[in-house]
DNA sequence: TAAAACCTTGCCCTTAGGGCAAGGTCAAGC
DNA sequence: GCTTGACCTTGCCCTAAGGGCAAGGTTTTA
């Protein structure tokens, strides 16, 4: 039996994420202790490793709930997890293509900030981020 | 003269988000009519145009509030500008470098999951995300 | 003159927790 | 047995940049 924030350091994680996890619905509520203290078995750590691996490929906590749901109403999650690894990876295609994007309109953006600089230059705001084209969020 | 949403309109923002700046200090408070409407004159356009421009930048409200309040002050901002360009930069790449470990990360995953669906195997989740190495966040 | 379109402020919502407060509980040392 | 420190509980406010809605006032248009 572990406390929270013993399951919590053994997953890697803090007893808040924990507590937001049971919030959320992502984990079971575990026992309580007479005095109210969450009680968890060891069978706790490898569901809070896989949220936390989940998380680190870039899944929503949202996400990770559909799957553990799943997988708790007894189907095979296989298919939700391969969908959601397609979108995600064309999701970071996008934000790569989309930061690549920016850095080349910061680029622009720096190049004429130092002309200006050398100019003496000085506009409205330095005139440097006006003329730099509009791109993609980051 | 022009109220509030004129004025969001012209510069391609919400009124909202006017509003907004105005809040955060990175516009001057417009005058009122005395009904309380915000008044606007036209010069308010540009400023906003920065707004929206550097924010396309990647730069954050508090950042565009010191270029501004920077430039207000009778300073020259082009320093700090060059200065958050350049963090911004070095930021994008570092973002771009993990997107792309991530992106590596997801196709080990995803292509474990083809492996795991063609021999049926089906582990604690599925077994495809917890074999999948940490990496960092989007 | 009445309706539509606009404005005002204020509040709650979003992600994934961090930080703090007030108060209760457990384990170790003396 | 008692104290002390470490831990736990819930609850609230905070983050960035607004979106959405509500209740009510104003202006413009038909």
């Amino acid at each position: 039996m572990f406390t929270v924030g013993r399951i919590a350091a053994q997953a890697g994680l803090s007893p808040k994420a924990v507590r937001l996890y049971e919030a959320g619905g992502l984990i079971d509520p575990p026992e309580r202790t007479a005095a109210g203290y969450r009680t968890y078995t060891a069978d706790a750590v490898p569901v809070l490793g896989f949220i936390r691996q989940a998380q680190a490929l870039g899944l929503s906590l949202k996400e990770i709930k559909d799957i553990l749901d799943l997988q708790r109403s007894g189907e095979q999650p296989c298919g939700l997890v391969t969908d959601l690894l397609d979108k995600h990876l064309a999701d970071i295609d996008r934000r790569i293509a989309d930061l690549q994007a920016l850095r080349t309109t910061l680029q622009r953006a720096r190049a004429q900030a130092d002309q200006a600089a050398d100019r003496g230059d000085e506009a409205v705001v330095c005139r440097i981020i006006e003329n730099a084209a509009p791109t993609a969020e980051p």
